[in-house]
DNA sequence: CTGGCCACCATTTTT
DNA sequence: TGGTGGCCAG
């Protein structure tokens, strides 16, 4: 069956005079110019991956379709920033029509014109895991479930097991016998909690990371209307980044493309390494059979590696039973055999890498050009201590989010207030801040600011107050709706917070008026001069930098023209750095560090792998499951699979254990006893450097 | 009830 | 390391 593309009548073609066949190798232009239908692009690592989606939607606007009836999705913040300016630059201007961003992203944007449908209002607040912990937290205290004497789970084991239901699109019973079994007979009780976590949700007018995916779900199926609306508008819709997509995430794009079927999916499965949160690389191993019409595409020309790298990429992945045939080629010239570098100590493993690191830095290798990748944060210790003491600068992805620290979620809330008043956790987490008031008075003021909150008519609250002009029934109540809330609740403060309170007051009055409402980063200095710097000389030793991060907020938000909009911005994204940062310039040179996870989607030219013991990678929690030892070994496939020209493994056979317990032996990972001799050399310390 | 103090904990990955 | 939970005084 071969469809042709239908050119809309208003819309002239986009000329963009594109030599497809010069710019792409034929497996990619294969891809690029695929007839309408469902594909499915098998592309491997370094193979031209998002060279070819971007040309991809090039070749759809030069066939004459619109660019808001394409939709773009990908996994990562990253990703999407990454393809939305690369297409800009094949195209020579910004597409704003163009839909484009992460599944989060894209489901909060249509969940704004939509939240209404759904019960919610269209300023309601994302809420990051710590909100989504104390919510449930609340449920918990709000069902007098004994906690004690039943060995109840814990707040956040909760919410895993409730997202994991989701993006599984598994019950709570399922999820229990399957993953939780130790909790099985809890059944009940847990569903219980999960209802009540749905309701107050819908009351505090916020949503979790999952309802974003969730609801959109809902959406569509439940509003045949909006299903239509979407499911036409979308003639084609594109995916990246396919293998990491969960069952959630699969479903919709089913129903998006329901309509026209002109979903192109382009993955690697092997390089799927999210299935600890629900996403399952059978979505793209079945895609075939789920789409009888879809063609298959593979792109197996890799430009990036050496043949040394790629032939233990290859070997690396090998012993995977789980995955499509594929024969990754590559295009580069031969070059240096990958180095196994066995070390003592972690220390001593450190000061090898920062030693060669040096050594590249006079070959002429850009710092820029070098990585550390490790599986897990921590493992990268020693390494920190060794690249400060040696003055190398380094930049390093952290567990930490920015939007997550104390500081940075505290100057949020009294934005997420006077944005949402009924955001219920932002109210209780500044109450909170007030001395003398703990959990017990936030819920008494809560309550009682609740009720104050009602008395204001309906239409005199949020958005609609907005559209009122200021001569007329201007109340006080109308252009301060939360602060004279506040007011009416001061009944309920203990005597020794009056003053806190006072100020507070006048602070979150200050927010919602003119001229400084609605000004994001107005709104943040001004929550700083009133008395949280203060707050933060107090309570931390780092004031300094606190007041920087917040600083750095306040310049963040400049970019965003609503609030809504940077509320939205600052939950779904991981951290400030990663948004902010310019193309590294080469006078500011750094050597990178970062988590396997975190690294994916990049490359350098020297790629470290550290701490290949076993128990660290593969981590000793991935083994229990044989799915879950492969999932590492793709990880591996991964962290390999970033490097152009050379490569490092290496593992110390002693490691310091955490609490001074002392020292422990380490195996080398097991992954290592799976790559053939020949395919690495090996180094010994102890003839190139003395440090033993 | 709040908040300070202490001891203990356990460290995977992210939207 | 830093965050968190328990305990106790005010």
């Amino acid at each position: 069956m071969s469809r042709e593309y239908v050119l809309h009548p208003f819309n002239a073609p986009v000329e963009l005079h594109v030599d497809y066949a010069r710019e792409l190798n034929e497996q990619q232009h294969a891809a690029v110019t695929a007839p309408p239908g469902p594909s499915l692009v098998i592309a491997g690592a370094g193979s031209g991956k998002t060279r070819t989606l971007t040309f991809r939607v090039g070749f759809l606007l030069e066939q004459g379709i619109p660019a808001d009836r394409i939709l773009l999705l990908t996994f990562t913040n990253k990703a999407a920033r990454e393809m939305m300016r690369r297409v800009s630059d094949l195209l020579g201007q910004d597409l704003p029509s163009l839909w484009g961003g992460t599944f989060h992203s894209i489901g909060n944007r249509i969940l704004r014109q939509h939240a209404p449908l759904l019960g919610y209002q269209r300023d309601f607040s994302i809420m990051d895991r710590e909100d989504a912990k104390d919510l449930v937290d609340a449920c918990v205290a709000e069902a007098e479930i004994d906690v004690k004497a039943t060995r109840f789970p814990k707040a956040d084991v909760l919410a895993d097991i409730f997202s994991l239901g989701l993006n599984t699109q598994r019950s709570i019973p399922e999820v229990l016998a399957q993953e939780y079994d130790y909790f099985e007979n809890l059944a009940p009780q847990i569903a219980d909690i999960k209802e009540r976590y749905i309701l107050r949700k819908k009351s505090t007018n916020a949503m979790d990371f999952d309802d974003l995916l969730e609801l959109w779900l809902k959406l569509l199926k439940e509003h045949p209307e909006v299903r239509e609306h979407y499911q036409r508008r979308f003639q084609f819709i594109l995916v990246d980044e396919y293998q990491d997509t969960n069952a959630l995430q699969s479903e919709l794009i089913d129903l998006l493309a329901a309509r026209h079927h002109n979903v192109m999916v382009v993955g690697d499965d092997a390089q799927s390494i999210y299935a600890w949160r629900g996403a399952n690389f059978q979505n793209i191993i079945k895609f075939p059979e789920r789409y009888s019409e879809a063609r298959v595409y593979k792109i197996e020309t890799n430009y990036r590696s050496t043949p040394e790298i790629l032939n233990l990429a290859n070997a690396a992945i090998s012993a995977n039973v789980k995955q499509f045939e594929k024969q990754l080629t590559p295009a580069r010239k031969s070059g240096l055999k990958p180095v196994l570098v066995p070390c003592m100590t972690a220390s001593e493993q450190a000061s090898f890498v920062a030693q060669r690191m040096l050594e590249l830095r006079e070959e002429g290798v850009n710092m820029n050009q070098m990585a550390v990748l490790y599986r897990s944060h921590f493992h990268a210790l020693e390494l920190q201590l060794e690249l400060t003491r040696r003055n190398i600068p380094f930049s390093i992805t952290s567990g930490i989010r920015f939007f997550e620290q104390a500081h940075i979620k505290d100057v949020a809330a009294y934005i997420k207030l006077v944005n949402n008043p009924r955001d219920e956790l932002a109210f209780k987490r500044l109450v909170q801040l007030l001395p003398g008031v703990g959990g017990k008075g936030a819920d008494k003021l809560w309550a009682r600011f609740q009720s104050a909150f009602k008395v204001i008519p309906e239409n005199l609250q949020a958005d609609a107050r907005d559209t009122l002009l200021p001569s007329e029934t201007s109340t006080k109540a109308d252009r301060n709706p939360v602060a004279t809330a506040l007011q009416a609740s001061a009944s309920a403060v203990p005597k020794k917070t009056a003053v806190a309170w006072a100020q507070f007051v006048a602070t979150i009055s200050q927010l919602e008026t003119e001229p400084v409402r609605g000004k994001t980063d107005k709104m943040i200095r001004l929550i700083v001069e009133a008395g949280y710097d203060e707050h933060l000389q107090e309570n931390y030793a780092n004031y300094r930098n606190r007041l920087d991060d917040i600083e750095q907020l306040a310049l963040f938000a400049q970019q965003f023209s609503t609030t809504e909009e940077f509320l939205a911005q600052l939950a779904l994204l991981s951290n400030l750095e990663a948004e902010t940062d310019e193309p590294a310039n080469n006078d500011n040179e750094q050597v990178k560090l970062s988590t396997i996870h975190q690294a994916k989607g990049l490359e350098f030219d020297v790629v470290f792998i550290i701490m290949l013991c076993d128990g660290l990678f593969p981590s000793a929690r991935s083994l229990d499951t044989a799915e879950g030892e492969e999932e590492e070994r793709r990880l591996l496939y991964v962290a390999i699979t970033r490097a152009r020209n050379e490569l490092y493994l290496s593992y110390p056979l002693i490691r310091m254990m955490p609490g001074g317990s002392g020292d422990a032996m380490q195996q080398p990972s097991r992954f290592l006893s799976e790559l053939p001799k020949e395919s690495l050399d090996e180094w010994n310390l102890k003839t190139i450097n003395p440090y033993g």
